[in-house]
DNA sequence: CTGTTTTTGTCGGTTTCCCAACAAAAGGTG
DNA sequence: CACCTTTTGTTGGGAAACCGACAAAAACAG
């Protein structure tokens, strides 16, 4: 059985329960320790059916951190679909509070839950190549290889702000925007070039 | 198509998504500018689904009124079954401070709301009602006609503490349950009689 | 009053969800 | 190791929810 619509109000239904079951069990059990049995009682579905949705508990956690980010998103600008450098800094400034509120939930010394974090990193990670693969495909300018820039400014993007994120002394979240913004503009050059040269 | 099974996941969570959604709107708007369409879409349910479950908006109220009724004595005991003077007292407490609850929030001078007022008390009335007659038959000692008894009790509990809520001059919660309960109590002797008398 | 719009109930056809059951894998415990 | 319990995926049949459409009633405007 597999779900073909994702505008059926039962499927968004289904998911977001499962979404904040996942969530209420992360606050209070370890991530090895939650079951999807558990996560399928206590958001009141058929086990089944999460089946139906998910792979399993991480293509569910996946699924859960791309809608949290995007929602984060959407919460601070409405047109995201427009490139340009502001929304670029938006992107990093956002990314930044996000990853900083999460790596607060998470104590440092335990090693437990580090499936947990890789498994967020990588789909954190995907959400931030593919967004910038649509801007950059979306502009007039093609460069032969955009998925070769889009891995590249991602990666810079990402890595930056987790590696700032998890270090001692933070920095204040539109300093540390600024900071990343001025060295992954070069690499988008190319195509913002309509603006500059033009 | 009618809904058979009342424990189907599906049916609490469209009746509870249904009940959430009225509140809201109520919350906002008059009960007469209210239609069963704002209802279903605010509820993310489909329209054809409202009519599975209620027959149109006054039903949903009645359901809905009861469910919260019921939750708030939920609250207070866990074993509602056994009829005792206590538990009398109880329910008499419990009907004070929801029904003060509700009156506050209902502008007196307003007529518009008669309609949606008169929904709910009878629709409480009938809760009281089937609890008290449960209380009594479900005792050994029989009467000829329990129903007349419950009728009698229901009403005098309902209307003394719709009256009072309804005053000028606010009693306390458990001054105002005791007063009741000694009128109430002599119509309920002969089922009560068993630890009084044997 | 007439015409327009909105709301109301209701109806098949389709999709999703629930449920019970199952075998297989994983996790303890002696 | 064997034994037992829990969890995992998967299946088929039935129940519930979605959707679009429809006629009829109600509400409304000119």
């Amino acid at each position: 059985m597999s779900i073909k619509s994702p505008d059926d109000p039962r499927v968004r239904r289904t998911r977001k329960l499962l979404q904040q079951s996942l969530n209420a069990l992360l606050a209070e059990k370890e991530w090895n320790d939650i079951s999807v049995q558990d996560i399928a009682v206590r958001a009141e579905v058929n086990r089944a059916t999460f089946y139906a949705h998910f792979e399993d508990k991480y293509a569910l956690l996946s699924y859960s951190i791309q809608e949290q980010f995007r929602d984060a998103l959407n919460r601070r600008s409405a047109h995201w679909v427009t490139f340009s450098p502001e929304n670029v800094r938006l992107l990093i400034l956002v990314a930044y509070e996000f990853l900083s509120a999460f790596v607060g939930h998470c104590v440092p010394g335990k090693a437990q839950n580090m499936e947990e974090q890789s498994a967020i990193f990588i789909s954190l990670q995907t959400q931030f190549y593919d967004r910038v693969l649509i801007w950059l495909t979306s502009t007039a300018r093609v460069e032969k290889k955009p998925e070769v820039t889009a891995m590249a400014v991602s990666w810079a993007i990402f890595g930056t702000v987790l590696q700032w994120t998890r270090s001692e002394r933070r920095l204040d979240a539109n300093t540390a925007a600024d900071e990343i913004l001025a060295r992954v503009l070069p690499m988008l050059a190319p195509y913002l070039s309509e603006a500059g040269v033009r």
